[in-house]
DNA sequence: AGTTTTATCGAACGTTCGTTCGAGAAAGAT
DNA sequence: ATCTTTCTCGAACGAACGTTCGATAAAACT
C-alpha cells in the first residue's frame, strides 16, 4: 500500500511507454487492425504483462485520447491568457493546434481518425473534451467576426467557420510530414493567413504579425523521456 | 454463357444492392469492425450468398471506393468545360464536390475514413485515381493564382491551399447532417467563400456569381432504383 | 533474514472472423 | 419435359482475436 515515489514513477513510464507505442501502431495500421498481440510484440512486454497496465484495449485507446485531449486543452487554456485581442487569440489557438499536431502526429491522428472507436462512458468523456476545445474555438472565431464592423467582415455561418477550420487543420495527417522540408511555421502561417483572408483577397499580414515568425518548439505530449527499449 | 440483358441486370442489381448496405454500414461502424455477417444480416442475404456477389470483404470495399471516385471524377470533368474562367471553375469544382459528398455520405465516408484499409493492388487503384483527382484540384488552384497579379493574390503555398481545401471538404462527414437544416447550398457558398477570401478580408460575392444560387440537385452515385429488400 | 508487494509470463479459453464446399433450388433455354 | 445455367445457403474450417488464470520472478520493505 505504500506507494514510494519509485515505484510510483517506474509503473507510470512503463504505462506511458506502452501508450506511446500503442498510438504509433494505431496511427500505422487503425485501432481495429491493431492486435493486443502487436502491442505486446512491439513493446517486448508479453500479451499478458500488458494487462498488468491495462484492463482492456479499449481502455489503452481511451487513455491516449484523453490524456492527447487533455494536453492540447491545457496548453490552449494557458496561452490564450496572452493576450485579449481577437485575431491574435485566434493565431494562437492555430498555432497551438497545428504545433501540437506536428510535435504528436501519431497521437493526434489517433485521436482524428477513431473518434467513434470508443462507445460508453470512455466515448462520452472523451467527446465531452471534444465538444468543450469546439465551443473554444467557436468562441473565439466569434469574437473576432464581432470585433469587426459589419463590411469587414464576410458573412460566413459560425458553424461551417469552425468545422471548416478543424477541417483544414485535422486533415493534415492525411498529408504532411512532420521530418519533410515544410516546418510547423509554415504550415501555421499558411493556414492561419488561408483560413483569415482567403485564397485571394486581401492582406492581413501586419495583424497576423508574420514580419517575425514565431518559434514553434515541439512539444511533446509524454512527459517521460525517450525509451527505446524496457528491458530490465 | 448467353448471358440475356435480364440476367445481366438482376445480377448487376443486387451485387449493387448489396454494394449500397455495405457502404452504409461501413459508414456506421466502420470498414474493420463490419463482418461479413452484419452485411449478410442487413442485406438478407446469406453469408455464403455473399461470395457469389464478390470475391473478399477487400473488393466490397474496393467496389465502393472504386465506383464512388469513378463518378465523382466523372462528373468533374464534365463541369468543367462548361467555363474557361478559373475561379468560377474552382466554384464549380467545389460545388461538385460537396453536392455529391452530401448526397452520397456514406460512400464518400468510406472513401474519406477507409483510405488505408485496402492493400496491394486494390490499394493502388484507388489511390492512382485520388491522385489524379489532387492535380486537378492543384491545378485548378494554379490557374486562379496564376489569374491574378502578385497584388491581389495572397502568398499561400499551393500544396497546403489543396489540402487544407479537401480538409475543408472532407471533413463534413464528421460533423454535417444532410437531412438538417442546413442546405448543400449553404455548404458550397460558405466554404467558397471562406477558401476564396477568407474568414476576414474582401467581398468576392460577384465573381463567385451567389446572387442566384444554383440548383444542387442529388446525384446519387447508384443507378439502380432503391431496393428496400431483395426477396425474390 | 524473512515477508509482502509489485511485476511478469506461458498456456489456455471461448468467441468471432473471413472464407469454402457441396448440395440443392430457381430460372432460363430448347 | 428435359437439360443447362444461374443462384442460394447450411454447415463447417482454420486462423486470429481479446482476455483470464495461476505460477513464478523481481523488488521493496522490515
Amino acid at each position: 500500500m505504500v506507494a514510494v515515489q519509485k515505484d510510483f514513477s517506474r509503473y507510470d513510464r512503463k504505462l506511458e511507454f506502452i501508450l506511446r507505442t500503442a498510438a504509433r501502431i494505431f496511427a500505422e495500421k487503425g485501432y481495429h487492425s491493431t492486435s493486443m498481440r502487436d502491442i505486446s510484440r512491439e513493446t517486448g512486454v508479453s500479451l499478458a504483462g500488458l494487462y498488468y497496465y491495462c484492463q482492456s484495449k479499449d481502455e489503452l485507446l481511451f487513455l491516449i485520447q484523453d490524456n492527447c485531449f487533455g494536453r492540447v486543452l491545457e496548453r490552449l487554456e494557458g496561452r490564450l491568457t496572452e493576450t485579449h485581442d481577437p485575431v491574435e487569440r485566434l493565431r494562437l489557438l492555430i498555432e497551438n493546434h497545428l504545433s501540437f499536431f506536428a510535435a504528436n502526429m501519431a497521437e493526434m491522428k489517433v485521436l482524428s481518425h477513431e473518434a467513434d472507436s470508443l462507445a460508453g462512458e470512455m466515448h462520452e468523456k472523451v467527446s465531452g473534451k471534444k465538444q468543450q476545445y469546439t465551443q473554444v474555438v467557436r468562441r473565439a472565431l466569434a469574437d473576432v467576426a464581432e470585433s469587426r464592423t459589419e463590411k469587414d467582415r464576410r458573412p460566413v455561418d459560425l458553424t461551417i467557420a469552425t468545422f471548416a477550420l478543424f477541417g483544414m487543420m485535422n486533415w493534415i495527417y492525411n498529408w504532411y510530414d512532420p521530418q519533410g522540408a515544410m516546418g510547423v511555421s509554415d504550415l501555421v502561417e499558411n493556414i492561419a493567413r488561408l483560413f483569415l483572408s482567403g485564397f485571394l483577397g486581401e492582406a492581413c499580414d501586419e495583424e497576423l504579425n508574420f514580419s517575425n515568425p514565431a518559434e514553434h518548439e515541439p512539444f511533446h505530449m509524454w512527459r517521460g523521456t525517450k525509451i527505446e527499449s524496457m528491458n530490465t
